[in-house]
DNA sequence: AATCACTATGTACGAACGTACGCATGATGT
DNA sequence: ACATCATGCGTACGTTCGTACATAGTGATT
């Protein structure tokens, strides 16, 4: 996503590095995922990154902005997929094909973390910076769907892909891709 | 849920207290609720149960007990709820009234707090003992909904539950019992 | 009434945290 | 070449946390 980083030991002793800040924010988005919003602090991040924790201070007003710009990158990635699936669609049948692809391979894909979206959920529950993402994440979801449904359907087939992603992350015998499919066919035909 | 707690002036000469352990229960539901578990510690507990902070060690091993506690008896309140809506319906006419009811009146009421099923999805994330609460709750969900639905429309409609409500809560624009009762009812009849 | 097991309480300690801040350093513009 | 300043770094402070533990009160049993 970003640059990489000097190697540890160059870090000790060179001190050159722009993009930081961007290493820094997809270092919390690993932390958030490993150890959760609850076990994420500066010092996890920069050890993450490999940066002496004075970093953080310094790029960060604090912990709040760091966690507020991972999350709206996080949401932005996922958004942006969905979008580009959707956007080249050209009939409702692909549509519904996008769909499909988007909760088995992007969403429910193993390199994705789905933990992640609902770290956000929880954070944004009382995090009103964090709300706005998620509403925002949300209504570009339903826009992108509403170029091929109703706003009607298109709403309620957000909240079924919601459903679906969240109860195969969650389940120890998770959905396979032919009931999901089977799931959102059963909505859209 | 369980008896009063004695006054704050009354603790402060008394002690006998029994079902303090119950009300510590309760009083983590109600921190979870406002702080987050991630606010959640000893002494806030303590504090909204208005018993000092050597009561908790005392009563649980350990934060992890409390917080599996809780969830637990979270849980087994939304899953009895479930389970006796669906057992008292006698056709599938009143079976997905029931899923309906539960939807819009029970899970999204204003008393119950939604939030604590996110914190709970959160918190098995990375906790063993809490996705084994977890999955224990889903089952027992797709279990009730089998008395009336074959497995795989029991496991989507499970789903579409989950995504309904997740959704409602989160948007600054819930959707509407009427809007809810169209998706069900697009699924199930 | 005496005893005892259980419950309740206050306090203390070490660890981890967010954050601030002074100093060092290297890039940049002249 | 040199001055300037944004960036990088180490460290320290005050707070809060989980947990342990010694002591004290209480209800039950005899």
């Amino acid at each position: 996503m970003s640059e990489p980083a000097p190697t540890a030991t160059a870090r000790r002793t060179r001190r050159h590095d722009p993009h930081r800040r961007d290493r820094l924010i997809d270092a919390a988005l690993q932390v958030i995922a490993h150890r959760g919003v609850a076990g994420t602090t500066h010092r996890e991040i920069a050890r993450a990154a490999d940066v002496p924790l004075g970093s953080m201070t310094y790029h960060f007003a604090g912990l709040d902005e760091i966690l507020t710009e991972a999350f709206t990158r996080h949401a932005d990635g996922i958004a942006r997929v969905f979008d580009e699936r959707l956007t080249a669609a050209r009939t409702r049948d692909e549509a519904v094909e996008a769909v499909i692809t988007l909760v088995t391979d992007d969403l429910l894909s193993p390199g994705h973390d789905l933990v992640l979206t609902v770290e956000l959920y929880v954070a944004a529950a009382r995090n009103p910076r964090l709300k706005a993402v998620t509403q925002a994440w949300m209504q570009r979801s339903r826009d992108a769907l509403e170029r091929h449904f109703d706003p009607t359907t298109a709403r309620e087939v957000d909240a079924l892909i919601e459903g679906l992603t969240l109860h195969s992350a969650l389940s120890t015998d998770p959905m396979t891709p032919a009931q999901i499919r089977h799931a959102i066919e059963r909505y859209l035909r």
